[in-house]
DNA sequence: GTAGGGTTAG
């Protein structure tokens, strides 16, 4: 519907006084815009004095653009007399969506105490706070960790103010909980809120805390809330049920994960290929190759296609297997099988050799993988520095290294970490402190066995010198003394 | 309606 262009709509019963409002608005308006600030400006006088040229007070649309003013040119020191103002304008009932609106402006400017001030300060305003005022400030005091310490005193005033807390309101204090990691209390909210609110929990609180369980808990844990999530009648999706089983993995419950995957058929979620990649890599880590083989296999009856997360996962079970003649034909054939392989195909073929032993064929592996076209990163140098280790050959290692950091790929800490070690071993102690102090200009911290290594070379160099010393006091002396 | 989540140097 058209609005009328006319101002001439009732407003307080009164057509005057909607039409002396506009006047005072615009005036308002272009006295803002035109106003260059500094430190002295009355921006209350200046609200005050555009109403009363035009015989009234400020009304609320004129507090609400001179406060919105205020935020947008982040002067939120000069809002405090402005609010003083219009807790005074008795005859104004301030909008509970504009305490919402501060609050959630002061939480952006980080001024959280200030937030929950104006929070508590709404009924002055004669306003009575609902749920929504309490969630804005709950949303802001959430988000930062500073905040969640004022939380408390916030909840125990709610009442004060007439506030029931609602479901959105815990959902709120619940995201927060799970998201710093502290499942334990957002589960005891979450039962709070059922036993003493006599809420009846959707099925995203219970998502909620089973994806923030499996990020920071354990499998019992894990498996404990989905049993009561069951009995629920709150069933995860196939999403939820592949953080599960990603945990079980994680900590070994190959069985545990195995079930989750049997249950999800159960229910007709059909497990995806995150799923099964998943457990197919479960079983290779715990080295039971027969178990893989038949997840794999169940994948191909199934008809899930293959991608190349799945292929390398594979790859790296038949290495770990020795079956380098299945891997490498796999490395090469997957592109006919419709999965175009990745760096990290080569490199774990190359990974597998290595450890084997095989330097011949890793070569032959790289210089494969070259002529495909495929670049290196720092992964593939790694295995080659691994590989040059293992061939003790430190030397030749640390040039690699140095090398690879000069063109900006950084080796992780187990890399840098092998080197150095096998450089002390050999007695390269000028190399090993040269690539230590690589190391730590990137922030790699050492680790134990280095230090053990770079202290035995130290000390095995101080013995040396120690000789060289005494032969040379010894011969010396005999002539010149 | 979609991506995301899954591998991978110890």
């Amino acid at each position: 519907m058209r609005r009328s262009k006319w101002p001439f709509l009732p407003y307080k019963g009164k057509w005057q006084g909607s039409f002396s409002e506009r006047q005072a608005m615009e005036t308002l308006r272009s006295k803002v815009l035109e106003e260059q600030h500094h430190s002295e400006t009355n921006f209350v006088s200046m609200l005050v004095d555009c109403f009363r040229i035009y015989g009234s007070n400020p009304s609320f649309s004129g507090y609400s653009f001179m406060v919105q003013h205020l935020l947008h040119k982040n002067f939120h020191s000069y809002l405090p007399p402005i609010l003083d103002h219009l807790e005074k304008s008795e005859r104004i009932d301030v909008p509970e969506k504009f305490f919402v609106n501060l609050i959630h402006e002061y939480g952006k400017a980080d001024m959280l105490q200030e937030a929950v001030n104006m929070f508590l300060r709404i009924p002055k305003f004669r306003c009575s706070p609902s749920a929504l005022s309490l969630n804005s400030v709950l949303n802001i005091l959430c988000r930062k960790n500073d905040g969640l310490a004022l939380i408390h005193d916030v909840l125990l005033k709610a009442p004060a103010l007439n506030i029931r807390l609602e479901a959105s309101s815990f959902r709120i204090l619940i995201r927060a909980l799970c998201r710093t990691g502290r499942v334990g209390f957002a589960i005891e909210l979450f039962n709070i809120m059922q036993q003493l609110h006599e809420f009846i929990p959707d099925s995203g609180f219970y998502l909620l805390i089973l994806r923030a369980l499996c990020k920071y808990s354990t499998p019992d844990e894990v498996m404990k809330f989905l049993e009561d999530m069951w009995n629920g009648g709150v069933l995860p999706s196939t999403w939820e049920y592949n953080a599960v089983i990603n945990l079980l993995v994680s900590k070994g419950r190959l069985n545990d994960a195995y079930s989750i995957l049997t249950r999800m058929k159960v229910e007709g979620k059909r497990p995806d290929i995150i799923s099964y990649t998943t457990i197919l890599n479960g079983f290779i880590l715990v080295n039971n190759f027969i178990e893989a083989e038949e997840v794999f296999d169940e994948m191909l009856v199934l008809g899930i296609d293959l991608d190349v997360v799945t292929y390398n996962t594979y790859i790296s079970g038949l290495c770990k297997q020795r079956e380098f003649g299945r891997a490498y034909r796999m490395v090469l054939c997957m592109e006919k099988a419709g999965c175009k392989p990745d760096t990290e195909s080569f490199n774990t073929l190359m990974d597998g050799y290595t450890k084997a032993g095989e330097h011949v064929k890793v070569k032959e592996v790289m210089s494969k993988m070259l002529e495909k076209g495929y670049q290196g990163n720092s992964r593939t140098n790694a295995i080659l520095i691994d590989g040059l280790l293992m061939e003790q050959k430190p030397a030749e290692a640390c040039q690699m290294l140095m090398e690879m950091v000069s063109k900006g790929l950084i080796p992780n800490s187990a890399t840098f970490n092998a080197v150095v070690c096998s450089l002390c071993q050999k007695n390269f102690l000028d190399k090993g402190i040269q690539v230590l102090e690589e190391m730590i200009s990137h922030s790699i911290a050492p680790d134990d066995s280095l230090w053990e290594a770079l202290l035995s070379a130290i000390n095995l160099r101080r013995e040396e010198m120690a000789v060289h010393l005494e032969e040379m006091i010894l011969g010396g002396s005999r002539d010149r003394w």
